[in-house]
DNA sequence: AACTATTTATAAGA
DNA sequence: TTCTTATAAATAGTT
Protein backbone atom coordinates (compact mmCIF):
# COMPACT_ATOMS: atom_id res chain seq x y z
CA UNK A 1 0.00 0.00 0.00
CA UNK A 2 2.35 2.68 -0.97
CA UNK A 3 4.22 4.12 -4.34
CA UNK A 4 5.20 0.61 -5.01
CA UNK A 5 4.40 -2.86 -3.43
CA UNK A 6 7.67 -3.87 -1.72
CA UNK A 7 8.68 -7.40 -0.32
CA UNK A 8 8.64 -8.70 3.21
CA UNK A 9 11.48 -8.86 4.00
CA UNK A 10 14.20 -6.48 6.45
CA UNK A 11 14.64 -2.74 5.10
CA UNK A 12 18.39 -2.09 4.85
CA UNK A 13 18.49 1.40 4.27
CA UNK A 14 18.49 2.11 8.23
CA UNK A 15 16.57 5.43 7.60
CA UNK A 16 14.06 3.62 6.05
CA UNK A 17 13.67 1.45 8.25
CA UNK A 18 13.36 3.87 10.91
CA UNK A 19 10.27 6.09 8.88
CA UNK A 20 9.03 3.25 8.11
CA UNK A 21 8.77 1.55 11.68
CA UNK A 22 7.11 5.33 12.98
CA UNK A 23 4.36 4.77 10.32
CA UNK A 24 4.18 1.31 11.07
CA UNK A 25 3.96 1.20 14.67
CA UNK A 26 1.67 4.33 14.55
CA UNK A 27 -0.88 1.87 12.09
CA UNK A 28 0.00 -1.17 14.53
CA UNK A 29 -1.43 0.60 17.29
CA UNK A 30 -4.35 2.36 15.58
CA UNK A 31 -5.16 -1.06 14.53
CA UNK A 32 -5.69 -2.49 17.86
CA UNK A 33 -7.42 0.26 19.35
CA UNK A 34 -9.85 -0.06 16.66
CA UNK A 35 -10.28 -3.86 17.52
CA UNK A 36 -11.04 -3.40 20.94
CA UNK A 37 -13.11 -0.75 20.62
CA UNK A 38 -15.39 -2.32 17.36
CA UNK A 39 -15.06 -5.58 18.90
CA UNK A 40 -15.22 -4.96 22.72
CA UNK A 41 -11.66 -7.09 23.27
CA UNK A 42 -8.84 -6.51 25.70
CA UNK A 43 -6.09 -5.86 23.17
CA UNK A 44 -2.02 -5.59 23.96
CA UNK A 45 0.73 -4.73 22.10
CA UNK A 46 4.50 -4.47 22.49
CA UNK A 47 6.88 -3.17 20.43
CA UNK A 48 10.64 -2.84 20.58
CA UNK A 49 12.88 -1.38 17.83
CA UNK A 50 15.76 -2.73 17.04
CA UNK A 51 16.94 0.15 18.80
CA UNK A 52 15.45 -1.80 22.29
CA UNK A 53 13.12 1.16 22.85
CA UNK A 54 9.79 0.30 24.00
CA UNK A 55 6.38 0.97 22.60
CA UNK A 56 3.40 -0.50 23.49
CA UNK A 57 -0.38 0.40 23.83
CA UNK A 58 -3.12 -1.53 25.62
CA UNK A 59 -6.89 -1.27 25.71
CA UNK A 60 -8.34 1.02 28.45
CA UNK A 61 -8.68 -0.44 31.28
CA UNK A 62 -6.00 -3.09 31.00
CA UNK A 63 -3.64 -3.15 32.98
CA UNK A 64 -0.67 -5.14 32.05
CA UNK A 65 -0.55 -7.47 35.24
CA UNK A 66 -4.16 -8.35 35.06
CA UNK A 67 -3.74 -8.99 30.75
CA UNK A 68 -0.84 -11.21 32.01
CA UNK A 69 -2.71 -13.05 34.62
CA UNK A 70 -5.44 -13.69 32.09
CA UNK A 71 -2.80 -14.63 29.54
CA UNK A 72 -1.85 -17.66 32.19
CA UNK A 73 -5.08 -18.50 32.72
CA UNK A 74 -6.02 -19.10 29.10
CA UNK A 75 -3.10 -20.11 27.39
CA UNK A 76 -2.34 -22.54 30.43
CA UNK A 77 1.38 -21.68 30.06
CA UNK A 78 3.52 -21.18 32.85
CA UNK A 79 4.44 -17.97 32.21
CA UNK A 80 6.24 -17.34 35.81
CA UNK A 81 8.05 -20.34 35.83
CA UNK A 82 10.96 -18.96 33.87
CA UNK A 83 11.60 -16.23 36.25
CA UNK A 84 10.72 -18.47 39.30
CA UNK A 85 12.93 -21.09 38.01
CA UNK A 86 16.32 -19.12 39.62
CA UNK A 87 14.55 -17.79 42.24
CA UNK A 88 13.57 -21.30 43.43
CA UNK A 89 16.69 -22.45 42.57
CA UNK A 90 18.19 -19.87 44.68
CA UNK A 91 15.51 -20.52 47.88
CA UNK A 92 16.16 -24.48 47.32
CA UNK A 93 20.20 -23.81 47.40
CA UNK A 94 19.14 -21.69 50.80
CA UNK A 95 17.26 -24.46 52.05
CA UNK A 96 19.29 -26.71 51.69
CA UNK A 97 22.17 -25.07 53.64
CA UNK A 98 19.79 -24.08 55.90
CA UNK A 99 18.85 -28.08 56.45
CA UNK A 100 22.51 -29.24 56.56
CA UNK A 101 23.44 -26.17 59.60
CA UNK A 102 20.50 -27.46 61.14
CA UNK A 103 21.61 -30.55 61.37
CA UNK A 104 24.99 -29.86 61.97
CA UNK A 105 23.62 -27.68 64.99
CA UNK A 106 21.52 -30.28 66.07
CA UNK A 107 24.19 -32.52 66.18
CA UNK A 108 26.43 -30.29 67.74
CA UNK A 109 23.61 -30.10 70.52
CA UNK A 110 23.74 -34.50 70.92
CA UNK A 111 20.70 -34.94 69.38
CA UNK A 112 19.52 -36.79 66.01
CA UNK A 113 23.21 -38.92 66.42
CA UNK A 114 21.52 -42.15 67.21
CA UNK A 115 21.82 -43.10 63.46
CA UNK A 116 25.23 -41.69 62.94
CA UNK A 117 28.01 -43.74 62.45
CA UNK A 118 31.07 -44.30 65.00
CA UNK A 119 33.74 -41.99 62.85
CA UNK A 120 30.87 -39.50 62.59
CA UNK A 121 29.99 -39.04 66.63
CA UNK A 122 33.91 -39.24 66.72
CA UNK A 123 34.33 -36.08 64.71
CA UNK A 124 31.75 -34.42 66.44
CA UNK A 125 33.15 -35.08 69.69
CA UNK A 126 35.71 -33.53 67.97
CA UNK A 127 34.43 -30.76 66.73
CA UNK A 128 32.70 -29.57 70.29
CA UNK A 129 36.17 -30.04 71.90
CA UNK A 130 37.69 -27.74 69.42
CA UNK A 131 35.11 -25.18 70.14
CA UNK A 132 35.20 -25.77 73.67
CA UNK A 133 39.38 -25.06 73.61
CA UNK A 134 39.13 -22.79 70.95
CA UNK A 135 36.25 -20.44 73.20
CA UNK A 136 37.93 -20.72 76.46
CA UNK A 137 41.06 -19.39 74.63
CA UNK A 138 38.85 -16.02 73.90
CA UNK A 139 37.79 -16.49 77.14
CA UNK A 140 40.86 -16.14 78.53
CA UNK A 141 42.14 -13.42 76.63
CA UNK A 142 38.68 -11.40 77.57
CA UNK A 143 39.70 -11.80 81.08
CA UNK A 144 42.93 -10.66 80.77
CA UNK A 145 42.11 -7.64 79.01
CA UNK A 146 39.40 -7.31 81.65
CA UNK A 147 42.37 -7.57 84.45
CA UNK A 148 44.97 -5.25 82.69
CA UNK A 149 41.90 -2.99 82.70
CA UNK A 150 41.35 -2.81 85.94
CA UNK A 151 44.69 -2.64 86.70
CA UNK A 152 45.54 0.50 84.39
CA UNK A 153 42.44 2.08 85.95
CA UNK A 154 44.31 1.26 89.61
CA UNK A 155 41.30 -0.37 90.79
CA UNK A 156 41.24 -3.48 93.48
CA UNK A 157 41.66 -6.48 90.91
CA UNK A 158 38.14 -8.64 92.49
CA UNK A 159 38.37 -11.84 91.66
CA UNK A 160 40.66 -14.41 90.82
CA UNK A 161 42.53 -15.00 87.92
CA UNK A 162 40.77 -18.27 86.26
CA UNK A 163 43.58 -21.10 86.10
CA UNK A 164 43.65 -23.34 83.05
CA UNK A 165 41.10 -26.63 83.72
CA UNK A 166 39.64 -29.36 81.96
CA UNK A 167 36.05 -29.72 83.13
CA UNK A 168 34.26 -26.68 82.93
CA UNK A 169 35.97 -23.09 82.77
CA UNK A 170 32.36 -22.15 83.55
CA UNK A 171 31.67 -23.99 86.61
CA UNK A 172 34.86 -23.74 88.04
CA UNK A 173 35.08 -20.05 87.32
CA UNK A 174 31.81 -18.66 87.60
CA UNK A 175 31.62 -18.39 91.24
CA UNK A 176 34.98 -16.63 92.23
CA UNK A 177 34.10 -14.27 89.05
CA UNK A 178 30.64 -13.91 89.03
CA UNK A 179 30.13 -10.46 88.85
CA UNK A 180 32.69 -10.02 86.00
CA UNK A 181 30.69 -12.74 83.82
CA UNK A 182 27.12 -11.99 84.66
CA UNK A 183 27.23 -8.48 83.76
CA UNK A 184 25.81 -7.13 81.07
CA UNK A 185 29.19 -5.73 79.52
CA UNK B 1 -11.64 0.10 4.29
CA UNK B 2 -14.62 -1.18 3.26
CA UNK B 3 -17.68 -1.27 0.83
CA UNK B 4 -18.64 1.39 3.30
CA UNK B 5 -17.02 4.02 6.45
CA UNK B 6 -17.73 2.84 9.60
CA UNK B 7 -17.33 4.40 13.10
CA UNK B 8 -14.88 3.25 15.16
CA UNK B 9 -17.42 2.08 18.02
CA UNK B 10 -18.65 -1.09 19.57
CA UNK B 11 -20.07 -2.85 16.88
CA UNK B 12 -23.54 -3.90 18.56
CA UNK B 13 -24.61 -7.00 16.19
CA UNK B 14 -22.88 -9.92 17.95
CA UNK B 15 -22.38 -11.93 14.14
CA UNK B 16 -20.93 -8.85 12.72
CA UNK B 17 -18.43 -8.12 15.72
CA UNK B 18 -17.72 -11.40 15.53
CA UNK B 19 -16.72 -11.44 11.78
CA UNK B 20 -15.33 -8.27 11.92
CA UNK B 21 -13.19 -9.64 15.32
CA UNK B 22 -11.62 -12.46 12.89
CA UNK B 23 -10.71 -10.33 10.34
CA UNK B 24 -9.59 -7.76 12.24
CA UNK B 25 -7.52 -9.75 14.12
CA UNK B 26 -6.09 -11.40 11.08
CA UNK B 27 -4.67 -8.11 10.14
CA UNK B 28 -3.50 -7.37 12.89
CA UNK B 29 -0.85 -9.88 13.29
CA UNK B 30 -0.37 -10.22 9.74
CA UNK B 31 0.59 -6.18 10.09
CA UNK B 32 2.62 -7.21 13.64
CA UNK B 33 4.56 -9.62 11.54
CA UNK B 34 5.26 -7.76 8.56
CA UNK B 35 6.71 -4.43 11.29
CA UNK B 36 8.59 -7.33 12.68
CA UNK B 37 10.80 -8.57 9.67
CA UNK B 38 10.85 -5.11 7.70
CA UNK B 39 12.05 -3.28 10.95
CA UNK B 40 13.82 -5.97 12.32
CA UNK B 41 11.47 -5.59 15.94
CA UNK B 42 10.60 -7.72 18.38
CA UNK B 43 6.61 -7.17 18.43
CA UNK B 44 4.02 -9.09 20.72
CA UNK B 45 0.34 -8.88 20.12
CA UNK B 46 -1.97 -10.01 22.91
CA UNK B 47 -6.24 -10.27 22.11
CA UNK B 48 -8.58 -11.55 23.96
CA UNK B 49 -12.16 -11.75 22.33
CA UNK B 50 -15.13 -10.28 24.25
CA UNK B 51 -15.82 -13.76 24.87
CA UNK B 52 -12.66 -14.34 26.95
CA UNK B 53 -11.03 -16.47 24.10
CA UNK B 54 -6.72 -15.53 23.62
CA UNK B 55 -4.61 -15.15 20.59
CA UNK B 56 -1.48 -13.85 20.65
CA UNK B 57 1.18 -13.38 18.70
CA UNK B 58 5.15 -13.05 19.16
CA UNK B 59 8.07 -12.24 16.45
CA UNK B 60 10.15 -15.49 16.36
CA UNK B 61 12.63 -15.98 18.76
CA UNK B 62 10.76 -13.75 21.08
CA UNK B 63 9.67 -15.57 23.83
CA UNK B 64 7.11 -14.22 26.02
CA UNK B 65 8.97 -14.13 29.31
CA UNK B 66 11.95 -12.68 27.33
CA UNK B 67 9.79 -9.61 26.03
CA UNK B 68 8.08 -9.43 29.38
CA UNK B 69 11.80 -8.89 30.97
CA UNK B 70 12.66 -6.86 28.82
CA UNK B 71 9.22 -4.78 28.93
CA UNK B 72 10.23 -4.59 32.97
CA UNK B 73 13.51 -3.44 31.93
CA UNK B 74 12.69 -0.92 29.57
CA UNK B 75 9.03 0.49 31.01
CA UNK B 76 10.61 0.77 34.45
CA UNK B 77 7.01 -0.72 35.35
CA UNK B 78 7.48 -3.13 38.17
CA UNK B 79 5.16 -6.48 36.76
CA UNK B 80 6.97 -9.14 39.11
CA UNK B 81 6.59 -7.23 41.82
CA UNK B 82 3.38 -8.68 43.25
CA UNK B 83 4.44 -12.20 42.37
CA UNK B 84 7.85 -11.21 43.67
CA UNK B 85 7.87 -10.13 46.71
CA UNK B 86 6.25 -13.38 48.56
CA UNK B 87 9.16 -15.21 47.31
CA UNK B 88 11.51 -12.61 47.61
CA UNK B 89 10.22 -12.70 51.70
CA UNK B 90 10.75 -16.21 51.91
CA UNK B 91 14.14 -15.95 50.63
CA UNK B 92 14.96 -13.38 52.77
CA UNK B 93 13.42 -15.35 55.77
CA UNK B 94 15.62 -18.35 54.86
CA UNK B 95 18.83 -16.35 54.13
CA UNK B 96 18.11 -14.67 57.60
CA UNK B 97 17.42 -18.07 59.61
CA UNK B 98 20.99 -19.38 57.48
CA UNK B 99 22.84 -16.77 59.02
CA UNK B 100 21.91 -17.05 62.31
CA UNK B 101 22.65 -20.55 62.46
CA UNK B 102 26.02 -19.92 60.40
CA UNK B 103 26.82 -17.38 63.33
CA UNK B 104 25.26 -19.77 65.80
CA UNK B 105 27.94 -22.35 64.33
CA UNK B 106 31.07 -20.75 64.56
CA UNK B 107 30.51 -19.15 68.05
CA UNK B 108 30.34 -23.31 68.80
CA UNK B 109 33.23 -23.61 67.19
CA UNK B 110 34.81 -20.94 69.04
CA UNK B 111 35.00 -18.46 66.37
CA UNK B 112 34.05 -14.75 66.02
CA UNK B 113 33.48 -14.48 69.64
CA UNK B 114 35.57 -11.48 70.72
CA UNK B 115 32.82 -9.11 70.32
CA UNK B 116 30.40 -10.93 72.36
CA UNK B 117 29.71 -10.22 76.03
CA UNK B 118 30.44 -12.69 78.80
CA UNK B 119 27.15 -13.76 79.26
CA UNK B 120 26.86 -15.01 75.54
CA UNK B 121 30.12 -16.47 75.94
CA UNK B 122 28.91 -18.71 79.03
CA UNK B 123 26.12 -19.54 77.28
CA UNK B 124 27.76 -20.64 74.25
CA UNK B 125 30.41 -22.80 76.77
CA UNK B 126 27.35 -24.08 78.40
CA UNK B 127 25.27 -24.97 75.07
CA UNK B 128 28.87 -26.67 74.13
CA UNK B 129 29.38 -28.79 77.48
CA UNK B 130 25.58 -29.54 76.79
CA UNK B 131 26.25 -31.05 73.64
CA UNK B 132 29.21 -32.88 74.78
CA UNK B 133 27.00 -34.42 77.80
CA UNK B 134 24.63 -35.25 75.38
CA UNK B 135 26.79 -36.50 72.66
CA UNK B 136 28.72 -38.72 75.07
CA UNK B 137 25.30 -40.27 76.37
CA UNK B 138 24.86 -41.09 73.19
CA UNK B 139 28.16 -42.91 72.67
CA UNK B 140 27.68 -44.89 75.28
CA UNK B 141 24.32 -46.35 74.31
CA UNK B 142 25.81 -46.84 71.09
CA UNK B 143 28.48 -48.67 72.56
CA UNK B 144 26.70 -50.94 75.27
CA UNK B 145 24.47 -51.85 72.18
CA UNK B 146 27.34 -52.37 70.28
CA UNK B 147 28.42 -54.88 73.48
CA UNK B 148 25.31 -56.79 73.85
CA UNK B 149 25.43 -57.51 70.35
CA UNK B 150 28.52 -58.91 71.01
CA UNK B 151 27.56 -60.66 73.63
CA UNK B 152 24.61 -62.02 72.02
CA UNK B 153 26.42 -63.49 68.98
CA UNK B 154 29.12 -65.35 71.63
CA UNK B 155 31.77 -63.20 70.36
CA UNK B 156 34.60 -62.36 72.34
CA UNK B 157 34.08 -58.65 73.58
CA UNK B 158 37.39 -56.95 71.93
CA UNK B 159 37.41 -53.65 74.32
CA UNK B 160 36.89 -52.40 77.72
CA UNK B 161 34.00 -50.76 78.24
CA UNK B 162 34.24 -46.79 78.11
CA UNK B 163 34.25 -45.58 81.56
CA UNK B 164 32.05 -42.08 82.10
CA UNK B 165 34.77 -39.48 82.44
CA UNK B 166 34.91 -35.69 82.46
CA UNK B 167 38.11 -35.29 80.19
CA UNK B 168 37.74 -36.24 76.11
CA UNK B 169 35.27 -39.25 75.79
CA UNK B 170 37.12 -39.23 72.57
CA UNK B 171 41.00 -39.46 73.33
CA UNK B 172 40.60 -41.38 76.48
CA UNK B 173 38.50 -44.25 74.93
CA UNK B 174 39.78 -44.15 71.15
CA UNK B 175 43.14 -45.86 71.75
CA UNK B 176 41.75 -49.11 73.31
CA UNK B 177 38.21 -48.79 71.36
CA UNK B 178 40.32 -47.92 68.32
CA UNK B 179 38.62 -50.74 65.84
CA UNK B 180 35.22 -49.94 67.08
CA UNK B 181 34.84 -46.71 66.92
CA UNK B 182 37.08 -46.28 63.24
CA UNK B 183 35.23 -49.16 61.73
CA UNK B 184 32.49 -48.18 59.08
CA UNK B 185 29.84 -48.69 60.54
C1' DA C 1 7.24 16.34 7.96
C1' DA C 2 3.71 16.41 4.01
C1' DC C 3 1.99 14.49 -0.08
C1' DT C 4 -0.06 11.08 -3.16
C1' DA C 5 0.00 7.01 -6.07
C1' DT C 6 -0.66 2.55 -4.95
C1' DT C 7 -1.24 -1.35 -2.32
C1' DT C 8 -3.64 -3.52 1.29
C1' DA C 9 -7.39 -4.26 4.50
C1' DT C 10 -11.88 -4.98 5.07
C1' DA C 11 -17.38 -3.87 5.21
C1' DA C 12 -20.99 -5.26 3.07
C1' DG C 13 -23.02 -8.20 -0.21
C1' DA C 14 -23.58 -12.81 -2.43
C1' DT D 1 -20.20 -19.33 7.35
C1' DT D 2 -16.92 -18.37 3.42
C1' DC D 3 -15.98 -15.93 -0.84
C1' DT D 4 -16.17 -11.72 -3.43
C1' DT D 5 -15.56 -6.99 -4.43
C1' DA D 6 -16.15 -2.06 -3.93
C1' DT D 7 -14.25 1.03 -1.13
C1' DA D 8 -11.68 2.91 2.89
C1' DA D 9 -7.36 3.04 4.94
C1' DA D 10 -2.45 2.47 5.19
C1' DT D 11 1.70 3.47 3.55
C1' DA D 12 6.18 3.51 0.03
C1' DG D 13 8.32 6.49 -2.37
C1' DT D 14 8.54 11.29 -3.38
C1' DT D 15 8.90 16.28 -2.33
Amino acid sequence: MGRGKIEIKRIENSSNRQVTFAKRRAGLVKKAREIGVLCDAEVGVVIFSSAGKLYDFWTPKTTLPRILEKYQTNSGKILWDEKHKSISAEIDRVKKENDNMQIELRHMKGEDVNSLQPKELIAIEEALTNGQTNLRDKMMDHWKMHRRNVWALNLPLLFAFPSVHHGSFLKKNLQRSAFYWQRKF
